[in-house]
DNA sequence: CGCAGGTTTGAGGTAGATCAATGTCAGTGG
DNA sequence: CCACTGACATTGATCTACCTCAAACCTGCG
């Protein structure tokens, strides 16, 4: 027997928006049905192939998206080419930095991803006028912050090894939006990003991938698939006592 | 002649608040008078001598405070005392980690300061009633997560050359209110604190200082008072071009 | 099959850590 | 006025974790 979801006034809510992740954690949960007609009118989906990039660093931000499927690295280059990534983000966040100009940072998709993208110019006067919209980006940009100085202290005063079961229990916390911690899942990202996610290199990663297998703290099968079989070694092997 | 600051009903707002600091620039700046005198008379100032403990990382957070004067730094610790400094605040920074109970981070004072404390409750309440003052906080939060994000490509990707010198150019831009960049100055860190704040050991970084003295890039006098004759030069040792 | 992109493995080099000694300077007290 | 102290900073010698360079190894896929 199926339970019908209980939407107020679902058949005001666009269509597109009715089975939408974003809309259950994401910014558009907290609108009316009329602001989200608005915002529908004027928004669109996208696929995005794994590398697709969604906006470049110094370009001119003209749309926010969200998040519906995949996950997004935000990254920082320098003039002569070394690369750090600075966040990652996973559905239903939503993507985009408010109240300014030009992108400090690229976005990319990390894996075959799906987003919503809507003009920054009408979320913005939305956000103006809805402060509960206002307080949901603040949580988020809070979020955020909260895992960037977690992620601060793993790039300057962790070992090699810590760094990477620090990714894999990242990983393991936040691939799916459902369960917060499971124990086997599918890497979203390449030993390359990793490397470039944890201040390493490519060899060091695989060096340590190769470690945490032979000590059994984690299984890999075709480069991508792993498995913990003891997620709390692994936070040890983590540094998170 | 002396011209007298225009502010709208002067007479009306809290006598320690008229000549504050954090009313240009800090959260104060977008209360009313009657909010202001609202917060107020649940606030206190307090004089903190360098190294003074504002909150306690896993502490219960009961106020937040405005910085007044000083430089105020938050840092995480590991379990086997590996510590990280993950943000600088400096005055009128707004000092606090809205809508969460416990603090994640041990903030205090890098150098003698001075904060206006207020308690949580009440600035919570006041926050729900105030679409600016929100609009404020999230501004701010932004601020910190693009500060964080710069870090990272700082900590995960540059030599111990070019994050003394990233440091130094940090310093040089956010040590004066007024001033978005100024040539002398003396540095709010001991080396101790600038190791923890780069993820290096002081010998390093003391290294790394000796070096850009003798290379000309800054002149250092008794430890801490630093000059830079050439500004640009100094973020080309950055990294920054 | 054979090639291409990603990954692993190996050998050797180096930036930064570690350990230990020395230097500087502001108090403090004789 | 000068010796003593303690906190902080510099310098030196050595070690090592991670990087660099190079080769080998998958694993799909035309």
């Amino acid at each position: 027997m199926e339970v019908r979801r209980q939407d107020i006034h679902n058949s005001d809510i666009p269509v597109v928006c009715r089975a939408c992740e974003a809309r259950h954690g994401g910014v558009c949960g907290v609108l009316t049905p009329e602001q989200l007609c608005e915002l529908n009118k004027h928004s669109s989906r996208h696929r995005l192939d794994s590398g697709a990039e969604v906006i470049g660093q110094g370009e001119t931000v003209v749309n926010y998206s969200n998040i519906i499927r995949g996950v997004v690295k935000l990254t920082k280059v320098m003039a002569d080419g070394r690369q750090q990534i600075v966040g990652l983000q996973f559905a239903p966040d939503f993507l985009g930095r408010p109240f300014i100009e030009e992108s400090a940072i690229t976005a990319e998709a990390a894996t075959e991803s799906e987003v919503c993208n809507f003009p920054r110019k009408v979320l913005d006067r939305l956000v103006k006028r809805t402060p509960e919209l206002e307080h949901k980006l603040h949580r988020q940009a809070l979020k955020e912050l909260d895992e960037a100085r977690d992620w601060m202290l793993t790039l300057g005063r962790k070992t090699a090894q810590e760094k990477v079961a620090s990714f894999l229990y990242l990983i393991a916390t936040h691939v799916d939006p459902e369960n917060i911690e499971i124990t086997v899942f599918d890497l979203p990202l390449s030993r390359a990003d990793i490397a470039d996610f944890l201040g390493l290199t490519i060899e060091t990663v695989s060096r340590q991938f190769t470690k945490l297998r032979k000590e059994n703290v984690i299984r890999i099968e075709n480069n991508r698939h792993v498995s913990v079989p003891d997620m709390e070694r692994l936070m040890r092997y983590a540094g998170n006592d």
